[in-house]
DNA sequence: GTTTGCATGTAAACGGTTACATGATTGG
DNA sequence: CCAATCATGTAACCGTTTACATGCAAAC
């Protein structure tokens, strides 16, 4: 899904300013499936503004920047749905840890443990992250979503731990 | 992991074409995690040779085109185990099915329901194709690699079969 | 006094995908 | 006869990241 795609989403649900909308990709428990920088969101806004598919309202603040506080329009939320409509991409799982395990044999032993037990604080962190949103999820869908990613990383945890020693062990013995 | 460092891996098992580097990426069990195109695998390939990183051979074949096979130099192993030790990116999983069911309240419940499907039917595929696919693994990387692929599949799935009625029934009613 | 939060934006660089070009062989 | 497999490569395009630029206020 672009940034495109996924700010008309986020606006759907209600107006929001740019910076907003990252803040909401960051925090709300989903973070996990969508993400996206500054750098690619205030373009797209611009680009979405231009279509016609959002509009602006400019806020002038005392001891702050202005604001541009992007709402979506009727076209917009058209557009959107045939966004939703279309065929739907498959998956795509980077997984640069996973990758490194895949030569954990060439690493030594305690860079190996390192890195898996990195991996485990991360996903701890985030499986709190999200049992801290859950009580304030409305929607059947944002349930769903912020349920599968706990699924996932709960899952990833369970066999980590249970398998990780398998790959330690075999991890090469010294640094050279 | 970007494409380089990938071709860099799985030459360090053995030489290969570019084309059986693509081969590797789609068949081995670990296709959720790492894929790339012939657009990126060949000038990856021409770049690593230019610096070293790796030699080629060529092989002329009768009634079939030519092929380049690629070595690891030793230069290419230092290189690549230099990969291995830098710090580690996060994972990025990215899902357009997940970002719609954020939004099926807004779809047609049919929609909701053929996407659900079509989603558990790739994923069954996918843990297929990795059983198939178990019993040829060696290196304890790889079984643990596949492994954790298939426990991420068998958490979605059950997920999605034990959650999908809330999201199903909460779907827009009528197609407009 | 330094970091964090608020707030927007641009430009260059990067990495990768898609489509195109070529072409013979084998299997269904 | 058509699709798939083997096999390599280029070029245009696309979306995104990173770094830069600016600046004040509040919290620690």
């Amino acid at each position: 899904m672009d940034v495109r795609t996924i700010c008309l989403g986020i606006l759907s649900r209600g107006e929001a300013t740019g910076y907003e909308i990252k803040k909401l990709f960051d925090e709300d428990g989903y973070q996990h499936f969508i993400e996206a920088s500054f750098g690619s969101i205030y373009p797209a806004l611009n680009r979405l503004t231009e279509e016609g598919l959002v509009s602006v309202r400019e806020e002038a603040q005392e001891k702050r920047p202005d604001r541009k506080v992007y709402s979506i329009t009727p076209a917009g939320r058209t557009a959107f749905l045939a966004a939703l409509m279309k065929p739907i991409p498959e998956d795509r799982h980077r997984s640069p840890f996973v990758f490194a395990m895949l030569f954990s044999h060439l690493l030594p032993q305690d860079r190996v443990t390192r890195l898996i037990d990195a991996y485990i604080d991360q996903s701890e962190a985030k499986l709190s992250q999200i049992a801290e949103k859950r009580p304030e999820l409305k929607s059947a869908g944002e349930r769903f979503v912020v349920g599968m990613g706990q699924a996932i990383y709960e899952a990833m945890l369970k066999f980590i731990r249970a398998h990780r020693a398998e790959i330690e062990e075999r991890a090469a013995e010294a640094a050279e």
